[in-house]
RNA sequence: GGGCGCUUAGCUCAGCUGGCUAGAGCACUGCCCUUACAUGGCAGGUGUCACAGGUUCGAAUCCUGUAGCGCUCACCA
């Protein structure tokens, strides 16, 4: 027995923080360039400082915590690399939400004041999520953890911009962007979301200068009309011609602007547009062009040399006061209205003037900011962009996709293939298609933010005279880039970028040229973008003390993240990774894991108040049982649903809330719930909470979100620690450990070849990243097959049997090992008590012991052990035992009370071959050859289509039960040799399926054919017995 | 509108390249507090595999179409 007792049931807050601080004190987490091993690394995409870690951060770190594990305990050279994202505006506007709870605004700072305050909040929040990853268990490296504005990614940024600013794929444009009036700065394309609103198409009336009529435009947005700079037309259209060289003018304000002919005009159904197009359905045919205000119109206008009149403010109020300078006396009442107001007045105005021709609803999508919600502006400003239209970026993406996985013709690479290409594979394989299409479709990046958190863009800039440009050479001479541009006023505009080595000499020489540094901040993702190479030190590894580890770390073997991180982020990586590193790749696999919902199906949100937190969770069930509920929902079809519970705060039950459905269609907890147990104690959901509706009190307190799921887990955990528990105590602590032992029980041979399938199974799912098989795999070999069946199979022989005691030590150190990578706490605590006993080791179980089970090695079994025929026969054993027990059920035969067996002999070699385990199992006294005559209190059943009896199970037989047990019996069998019939008598199936099919249908056939002349027979002599 | 998924037991989900009488967990019913475990054991009931066609000896599985749901991209004429 082992030294080292067990309590009687696990308790995760007992023993968690003492194996934590066991595996720091090992430093087991830690990787180094030269240490030993294939190198093996995974970088957590970095989760925002801007909240704490929710349960999706919490499944996707579960699931790189199993794949580093395991990679680690295989000997792999594993590294983590843990850091947390500074966010630029979801953290900026996090702090300036508080702020304006105290009636403040980050205008009312200096910008050093200000961004001292965002560090604060994220220090506060990366000290939460560092310690959310280890109370998980989250094997990360921890003396890595890097933060996206510390001086080592700082680092990368600068080399990353001052090497794309000197290759010409950083540019200075002045195009449309999506502007955010609230957050007063610009967004990238995938920083807007579509939300359909109800709307309305104003046809409005243009008088034609000449005073010849009017044509009618259709928009959406009368208010950007002030900028319009002319009317277009198709030039397909029929009444081109008859406008050509004409212009009209502008109501309001008076301008005159041309008519244009452009194909991008969508010409009316009833004058010969495409009747699909539902543009056809509301256009005039003729289209007011905004150049300042639409991107389309802002192509328009480029082709016909229009001018761009902005007429909007940034905070999105009509200003005369950013390019618009013909403002009519008309149009001053105008200046100053929000975007809102000024629709509205400028409707009401068509309308008065009688130009408003009609007014039709239209629902559609309007581009709303991620961040502020509000909707997004189309707006001209002066952006930075990274040209990754350019192929030296986007095709070199496309180049890197598995060619198996790429729909279509891959064009191969220019000028010979590159290491890299061909070589990102994702997991499931159907995601290749979004990153290839977001590819194939990409824009330019905007990567200019108008913020104050974030990367200050290393540009300085001037505005010179013409007549009078310096020389070229000054800045690029003294190592630093250059880039002009002329502007629309005919002066030049010098833009110099600097890389970081240069900042202490250049900065002060550009500053006393008059140049001034960019006011703005990096796109966040642009820093993102270099996460596998910044952390690991990229350009200069020596710099920060990380030698090699750029070489030895990247690529990585798998990035593991959301979908709409494709486009996002790996995209990005991809393209950075591949350019600054000669083509090669940041990780060689994607994997995708599927989206955590709510019972409901709906995103869980804070708004909604459907959010678990791991928090709880691990207050509740503990860490390992969260991380194996979260392995086992990790299906690859589909997002799993996970019905939200509420915990009750008075008597710690979990129950199912009470809903109600929120204007917006969406299934919630009511803001108030009742105390299942005690309804007159009231509480708060975390619904209530969110809408401000209700106040937690101390009467009626607020109510933490659970979910029964998780029950699963601990159950599990549970069941593993009482399951070693009794085997602790099965062993002996004294015996010789003998080697080599070679198993001859039935029951021994069995479990060590389900053991060995299982670690394949555990294998090949690992390998397709496929989670929730593993779990099946775990669940299925520890609970139903070791301690279901082999437990309770060896418990009468295993104290006086050495062999099976070493056995059973091996199986339990290799389920431990199986077991660790998913619930690592409890199989590091059991390591202890298993690794005190001394170990008999099988032969072709190789299981070399080690302090800690997080350092132990992942179990390779030998092929030999793999028993095909023990399995087989331990699966009779298990069907004889089924049937037996199936009547002692139906018949409510106490478990304790021991019944005999009448058996068949062929049927008497299972048992004797299973050496008593069929007795033990099915509770047998005695079996016994069954006689010409069977006994009379016998129950007959059948079995292999062999007939049996058992008997004493009563002390008088049930006629009556004993009669309808047969007749369902008979039925049954009726119906399955009626199927089976059927398939034998169709020729087509004899001709044409494969033989060894047709043979087991024939086996199956005969088989059934036997039970029911069994039952037949059994009821014959059940009526003639009475 | 384009693309990608999903629809299987009351609930949450597995079922890959077609072939045992379609599975698991939870929930439910009955019997067991048997010296590892009641966070447990044994047994049990539960399905027109969304619908309609097609291919095939054979379809939950492959193909086509329909409906519903979800995600995503595009679209503010």
């Amino acid at each position: 027995m082992s030294e080292i007792t067990l309590a009687k049931s696990y308790s995760p807050s007992e023993h968690e923080p003492s194996i934590l601080a066991r595996w720091q004190a090992a430093g087991c987490f830690h990787a180094e360039a030269k240490s030993a091993g294939e190198p093996y690394a995974i970088f957590i995409p970095p989760p925002n400082v801007t909240a704490a870690l929710h349960l999706g951060h919490a499944l996707n770190n579960t699931l790189q915590d199993i794949l580093i594990r395991v990679a680690r305990m295989r000997g792999m050279n594993a590294l983590w690399v843990p850091g947390t994202d500074h966010a630029g505006i979801a953290t900026q506007s996090v702090v300036e939400k508080r702020l304006a709870l105290q009636g403040k605004r980050r205008t009312d700072f200096t910008r050093e004041t200000f961004v001292a305050k965002v560090q604060e909040w994220k220090d506060e929040y990366e000290a939460v999520i560092l310690s959310q990853l280890r109370s998980m268990g989250a094997s990360c490296d921890e003396a890595r953890t890097r933060f996206t504005m510390d001086p080592v990614c700082t680092a990368a940024v600068r080399e990353a911009f001052f090497r794309l600013f000197q290759d010409g794929l950083i540019e200075r444009g002045k195009r449309i962007v999506n502007w955010d009036p609230v957050s007063q700065t610009a967004l990238a394309d995938d920083e807007v979301e579509m939300e359909e609103v109800d709307g309305f198409f104003w046809y409005l009336r243009y008088p034609l200068e000449d005073g010849s009529g009017h044509i009618t435009v259709a928009t959406t947005r009368p208010e950007t009309m002030l900028g319009d700079t002319a009317v277009g037309i198709n030039p397909r259209d029929p009444r081109a011609a008859a406008l050509r060289g004409k212009s009209v003018r502008l109501p309001i304000v008076g301008r005159v602007i041309p008519i244009v002919e452009d194909d991008y005009v969508v010409m009316p159904a009833a004058m010969g547009g495409d009747p699909a197009d539902a543009k056809a359905e509301f256009a005039t045919g003729f289209l007011k062009v905004t150049p300042a205000h639409d991107a389309n119109d802002f192509e328009i206008g480029r082709r016909h040399a229009l001018e761009a009149i902005n007429v909007l403010a940034p905070d999105g109020s009509i200003s005369d006061r950013h390019g618009w300078s013909d403002v009519s006396a008309h149009a001053k009442q105008f200046v100053g209205l929000s975007r809102e107001d000024a629709r509205t007045a400028i409707v009401a105005w068509f309308k008065a003037q009688g130009l408003l021709e009609s007014v039709k609803p239209y629902r559609h999508g309007v581009g709303h900011s991620y961040r502020s919600h509000v909707p997004v502006e189309p707006y001209l400003s002066d952006q930075w962009y990274v040209r990754v239209t350019d192929p030296r970026l986007s095709a070199s993406a496309l180049r890197s996709m598995n060619p198996a996985q790429f729909d279509g013709t891959q064009v191969s690479s220019q000028g010979g293939a590159r290491g890299g290409d061909g070589e990102l594979t994702f997991f499931p394989a159907r995601y290749a298609k979004t990153f290839q299409h977001w590819h194939e479709g990409i824009r330019d990046w905007c990567i200019s933010r108008q913020l104050w958190w974030g990367h200050r863009i290393p540009v300085w800039s001037r505005i010179v005279d013409s007549s009078a440009p310096p020389s070229a050479s000054q800045w690029t001479a003294r190592g630093a880039a250059e880039m002009r541009r002329t502007l629309p006023d005919g002066r030049i505009e010098i833009f110099v970028c600097i890389p970081e080595s240069l900042d202490a000499t250049l900065i002060p020489a550009l500053v006393e040229s008059g140049f001034t540094q960019d006011a703005d901040v990096l796109d966040t993702w642009f820093s993102s973008a270099l996460w596998p190479m910044s952390t690991l030190g990229w350009p200069n590894p020596a710099r920060f003390a990380m030698d090699g580890m750029l070489e030895t770390f990247n690529p990585s073997a798998v990035l593991s993240t959301a979908r709409e991180i494709i486009t996002l982020w790996v995209s990005r990586m991809v393209m950075f990774n591949r350019y600054f590193l000669n083509g090669r790749l940041p990780f060689r696999h994607v994997f995708i894991h599927c989206v955590v919902q709510d019972g409901f199906g709906q995103k869980m949100s804070k708004s909604l108040g459907n959010g678990v937190d791991p928090r709880d969770i691990i207050a509740t069930h503990g860490s390992d049982a969260m991380r194996f509920v979260l392995t086992q929902i990790s299906t690859a079809t589909q997002d799993v649903r996970l019905p939200v519970d509420v915990l009750c705060p008075f008597t710690n039950e979990t129950f199912s809330p009470t809903t109600i459905t929120t204007p917006a269609g969406q299934v919630v907890a009511a803001p108030i719930q009742s105390c299942p147990t005690d309804p007159t104690r009231k509480m708060v959901t975390a619904f209530g909470a969110s809408t401000g509706a209700v106040t937690a009190t101390t009467e009626m307190p607020l109510a933490r979100n659970s979910s029964a799921r998780f029950d699963i887990g601990r159950n599990f955990a549970t069941k593993l620690w009482n399951a070693s528990r009794f085997a602790l105590a099965q062993l002996g602590t004294t015996a010789t450990p003998a080697h080599d032992v070679v198993p001859i029980a039935l029951a021994d041979r069995w479990i060590l070849s389900r053991f060995t399938r299982t670690v394949q199974r555990i294998e090949e799912s690992l390998a397709q990243y496929q989670f929730n098989p593993i779990a099946e795999a775990l669940y299925e070999f520890v609970w139903r097959d070791f301690c279901d069946w082999y437990l309770e199979a060896i418990k009468p022989t295993v104290k006086s049997d050495p062999v099976q005691q070493a056995v059973l030590r091996a199986v339990m150190d290799g389920i431990l090992r199986i077991m660790h990578p998913v619930m690592p706490f409890v199989t590091e605590v059991l390591w202890t008590a298993v690794q005190s006993v001394p170990a008999m080791s099988v032969r072709g179980l190789d299981l070399p012991a080690s302090a800690l089970a997080t350092q132990a090695r992942w179990p390779v079994p030998s092929t030999a052990l793999n028993d095909g025929q023990a399995i087989a026969a331990f699966e009779r054993v298990q069907a004889l035992v089924v049937a037996i027990r199936n009547i002692r059920g139906e018949r409510k035969v106490n478990d304790r009370r021991r019944i005999v067996l009448h058996a068949l002999p062929e049927i008497m070699r299972i048992i004797d071959e299973a050496g008593g385990i069929v007795e033990t199992l099915a509770g047998l006294e005695r079996v016994e050859v069954v006689a010409s005559n069977r006994p009379a209190d016998a129950v007959g059943f059948s079995f292999a289509g062999c007939e049996l009896f058992v008997s004493a199970l009563a002390e008088a037989l049930d006629v009556d039960a004993e009669r309808t047990r047969l007749e369902a019996i008979i039925a049954d069998r009726s119906r399955a040799v009626g199927g089976f019939e059927g398939k034998l008598s169709n020729p087509g199936y004899l001709a044409k399926a494969k033989p060894e099919v047709v043979e087991q249908t024939r086996r199956m056939l005969s088989e059934a054919q036997a039970d029911l002349a069994a039952g037949r027979r059994a009821l014959e002599l059940l009526a003639s017995s009475v």
